[in-house]
DNA sequence: AGGGATCCATGATTGGATCCCA
DNA sequence: TGGGATCCAATCATGGATCCCT
């Protein structure tokens, strides 16, 4: 029987209960079981694999500056992996606030992103077809406090040069864990930024995204090993 | 033979030249050398008729923050209006900004919005179909200096009590000719406004709208009668 | 009939991320 | 293979205004 769609998870159990009961399956059977079509790569449908998890687990769809799951406080995250567990790239986490002089850490747009993840390691294998690709094995996280120093040291470095009109000198090397890199329709799109002299210019949407390093660590600190072979 | 798109005027000269060619014409004329349908009313297309004359003067559609004919500064009204006249409605000019502190007058919107404005009174008199409803004689407007203290005088009245904080205290009975009124999809749509202590609060968006005893003024130095009739 | 409330179209923005070249 | 560039869906915001109740 098919499930067109899903309520809200309850509370944390509840929400956890439904992601290890995707452990294992593969996107052409949930796909089937909420009514949509695999397309045939990721090419034109980049977000495919998240929106169809977010529908798989009755989250909110993308209602600006909630979490996934309002009433529980978690946001959800593929994490596409290599066949071997590896992180194949690094994760986009939320939009950086170009304009926001009195950003602070705690009161953050990404540290409340952050605080309460559900993450979802997805297969990601170049030359899998999308359609027998599959779901491993969810992991429902925080920061520990040695992550959140990390985080909060990267974020104060990169959020001062912004603040600093130093945007334009910002490349995606700055960052132990994370990193500022264009995010954007494509190189047409322009917000407003602060300028050299703090004055507001045009310039590219740029997002905040955890480094593979990162996100490799924090599998490891749950699982000593992890892969999706047939074993 | 059906035109179905206009280049932009090339000057004013042109431009009063098209909706001089519009004067008498009904909407379902416009619409029929434009292949587009009108609709039984206007209740579910509220913008249906500035749009349909916008297509057939060859504006701009709606890009933001610019007039709809951006070469030539001018913007486009519909005026709807009585069979003997008078105005239906209040005019719609733009959004208020309602966390500009240091707006004033010269640098405005509306003043930009309001320095040339080409009029195009359309029939809107109740029970007349809309198919059958006419547009009238184009009239290219800017404020006289009389007419431009009145605006001013309003505007810094109304803008001062933004500012202040005393925003909700605002209704539409504020401003001789210009009055500040909601303008939303609905009244769940919320934006940015200043609160009583200054912080940033919740609000309903808001619009200025020219009263219609103004836009009646403003078409009585021009004509000294005018109606839809027959004759 | 004045004024608070609302409706549609469309462009801009955000949230979901992966693509793909050097 | 890291990092700059890009893609789709859905929501939000803006511009076009009129609706409709008291």
């Amino acid at each position: 029987m098919a499930v067109f769609s899903m309520p809200p998870p309850a509370d944390e159990r509840e929400l956890l209960a439904r992601a290890q009961a995707l452990a294992g399956l593969s996107f052409a059977q949930i796909a089937a079981h909420l009514g949509r079509q695999v397309p045939r790569d990721l090419r034109r449908a980049k977000g495919w694999v998240g929106e169809l998890l977010e529908l798989a687990l009755g989250a909110t769809s993308g209602s600006q500056a909630a979490p996934d799951f309002p009433a529980l406080g978690v946001e959800m995250k593929t994490l596409p992996l290599w066949a071997d567990g590896r992180p194949k790239e690094s994760t986009y986490v939320c939009t950086v606030p170009l304009t926001d002089f009195d950003a602070c850490w705690e009161t953050s747009w990404i540290r409340r992103k952050l605080n309460r993840v559900l993450w979802l390691p997805v297969e990601a294998q170049t030359g899998v077809p999308l359609s027998v690709r599959r779901v491993g094995m969810a992991l429902l996280w925080s920061p520990n406090s040695e992550e959140e120093a990390m985080l909060r040291a990267d974020w104060e470095e990169l959020m001062d040069m912004v603040c600093l009109g130093q945007l334009e000198m910002i490349t995606a090397h700055y960052g132990v864990c994370l990193q500022i890199r264009p995010k954007a329709a494509n190189g047409d799109a322009l917000c407003e930024g602060i300028g050299e002299d703090g004055a507001r210019v045009r310039t590219l949407p740029r997002g905040f995204y955890l480094r593979s390093t990162f996100t490799a660590a924090l599998l490891g600190r749950y699982y000593a090993s992890w892969s999706f072979s047939e074993n």
